[in-house]
DNA sequence: AATGAATGAGTTTTCATTCAT
DNA sequence: TATGAATGAAAACTCATTCAT
């Protein structure tokens, strides 16, 4: 009974916008991890910011906006740098490795926020007007420019049918996730992003021809054999035997 | 007075509980599917159903148990014949095609009840719970057991890592319905389905390396160096000298 | 402390839809008499009626709808045998004068839903838009028919500005009633019904042409006549002759 | 860094307290002038005034005593000239037609204010307790001293209920100018003037009932008297028979 | 079995006002 | 004197669920 709540908070110090801002954001980040958005309630929020419920509302339009403006900072971290590697990286298959990979990474390590946001937005068109959904499509099209890349260079098939192959990459992540988060399915980000990628651009079928070892590539291959080629020419010449035309 | 003479609002004939069941059940499909879960409340499936709230309340559980079972019966016409479908196509590839094909087909034609499954499960730990995801297991099973067969006779990798195609297949495939559904983008079953058959069995990557330089298929390659082995088997016999250097 | 408030009120016992709505009207009536709109809560009104809050909600939109409806009840009321007194009074004058004595009669005897009305309307357009607004439209209409009638048997004056009489009368009982509740003012519904009369009727100028003018007063008239009568008389006595054509 | 560099907002320069007060009180009417008093923000005022809200309760109570001094100052500046001009004004009628006159002008002038003094006075008791009611009562003297003054002159009746009267006509234009404000009844200044004037002085009977009862007209009824009396007299002298003198 | 009247918990949001700086 | 960040009380409303009839 008398825990004796004495909580008399009176009147938190004054602070600048930007430093209260950040403190509430940060108190609702926390508060959001924990539990579900219908489950969050702003005066809790408040609580753990140490300010009254009010003072949200002067900083955000309302519990809605706050939420969006916890993931959107998430997103902006997420996206900072990331162009900025991607960019370092040569060779379409070695971006998109990067790219899985620093996704699976970046979500397994923000479940928190993954939960949020599966919580928080409806996962309906609410989703596509928010400004999530736009940061979103900042971040793929980091993908869809590396694929654009790997076509313009010969690397990736001219037909590659690129916004379905997006869909298939980050619907597949997401699944991961998913059954990490709700399912306890963990999975290794390393594994996973080896897996996602060979099966890319291996494919699914048993290729025969990358069994022979010996042949270390397919371009060391090919030299290979245009050296077999000559050296077999010139062995029929030297022979004067016919090499079977 | 006389028999003529009915209260307007007649006391729902006294049905079969199967009966009653079947009609509640089906007024919530149609009620579902025109809004989202929180937005349908039990007082208009009452109505379109014709019975009494309290009606609804002797048949199922609660709302959300009403709900659960509309999309149970969904999975269970999805799952029916589908099996048997399955079981009835020859090879890995042409299973995983149909399998990809009807679960994209399914869903698009029951948008409605995907959108229901979005707005009523919350997609969180909630669904794993529930007998939904259990349907969804069997039916994720079909695939996997397709990519066993099609390892098992040599036409899928050894290597591949199974579940994680299965997420990468019902990841993307949520993905493109998602998008169809809150996002308007329209897609082509039959389309999408090759496109996502040629994505997993061929790879993204540019097969053509192997195919423009010389070497035409690896069986070509085996000739060279069956001639090649011949050749030097014979050269060594004539001279003893070293091959050309 | 112990002041053991025990209401343990449990589930109001089933009434019919009409006897509940009347007992929350009622209540509402009763609570939102003592004190204005704004400072009246949902659950007051509740608890006075013995029902939880959401069966007010059962029964009325809205906080509003709830007073409106209590209103519009008080206005049928006042209209209900209305009409009927004043189609059965003959003459403009006595029309107008029933209708003013009842209007005031009635406002100073519901003074507090006069209070309401003052209260829970904004005064503004929110008046206008509402359905008092058409009653009272009914309400004056009677009188601006009285008028119209009086115009037509000439009683009174055919340029009369219908529109702004009734301003004038409806808006002074308006400022009576105003000066009473708010101001202390009392007033005597019979006394105000002669003066408003008194007013409109004789105007408020001295009819000073009638006195100035030999006949003082009515009264002097009749003293001739009757002395007239009597000189008549006897003149006829005297000669037989006719009275002096 | 150098005095060129000012910050943005810059800090309101320190004004004369009245300055600042009418700064404030002129930035409140604009505000008050276009939405309810409920839909005002402090902190709107304050932005429009360019203040800050904190400044606003350093000259001013709170919210409402802000509009009440809105609302003083404008019947301060109606008051201001007014007793002057209808004490420059010979006659009660004329100077009753000037007051009426002036107020539906002053009003329809200001109407954002009618609306602010009906939407921020709460009608009610509040309104009894503000200083506005004392200059409304300052303001209806005149009325009621131009009465007294007819009364006294002997133009008026000498039995003229004023306090009515005054409600009469004070209400009367309330109800105009709130069908004006709200119900969108147009009105013409000069013709409703001429209207109340016509309707106060002529009443609202037909002159002519008077004389449709065998007397038409009080002129004629004095001329039957006078004829009366001229008959009587000659029947007295005719019959030797003393009057009654 | 069917009804449908009754329940009531639970939370966001506003904005006039205060007061530390 | 001016600021503007911080306050916090207060209440309408919903609707799934219950249970007396």
């Amino acid at each position: 009974m008398n825990k004796a709540i004495t909580t008399t908070r009176r009147r938190a110090k004054r602070l600048s916008p930007e430093q209260r801002t950040s403190d509430i954001e940060k108190a609702a980040r926390q508060i959001f991890s924990e539990r579900d958005y219908d489950d969050v309630s702003i005066a809790e929020i408040a609580a753990e910011a140490n300010v009254a419920e009010g003072t949200i509302y002067k900083y955000f339009e309302n519990k809605r906006d706050l939420m969006i403006k916890v993931l959107e900072h998430w997103y902006q971290s997420m996206i900072s740098d990331y162009i900025e590697h991607v960019d370092a990286i040569q060779g379409a298959q070695n971006k998109i490795r990067y790219i899985i990979w620093r996704h699976l990474k970046s979500l397994k390590e923000n479940a928190d926020l993954c939960r949020l946001s599966y919580s928080g937005l409806k996962n309906t068109a609410e989703y596509f007007d928010s400004s999530i959904y736009e940061y979103n499509r900042e971040y793929t099209k980091v993908f869809v420019d590396a694929c654009r890349e790997g076509i313009a260079s010969g690397e990736l098939r001219q037909d590659l049918p690129i916004p379905l192959l997006r869909d298939l990459v980050f619907g597949g992540v997401d699944h991961i996730i998913v059954g990490f988060l709700f399912n306890q399915r963990d999975f290794d980000v390393n594994t996973s992003t080896e897996q996602i990628v060979g099966l890319l651009f291996k494919g699914i079928e048993t290729r025969a021809d990358l069994e022979t070892k010996k042949v270390e590539s397919l371009e060391q291959l090919s030299d290979l054999a245009e050296r077999f080629q000559k050296l077999l020419d010139r062995a029929d010449q030297l022979s004067g035997v016919d090499s079977g035309r």
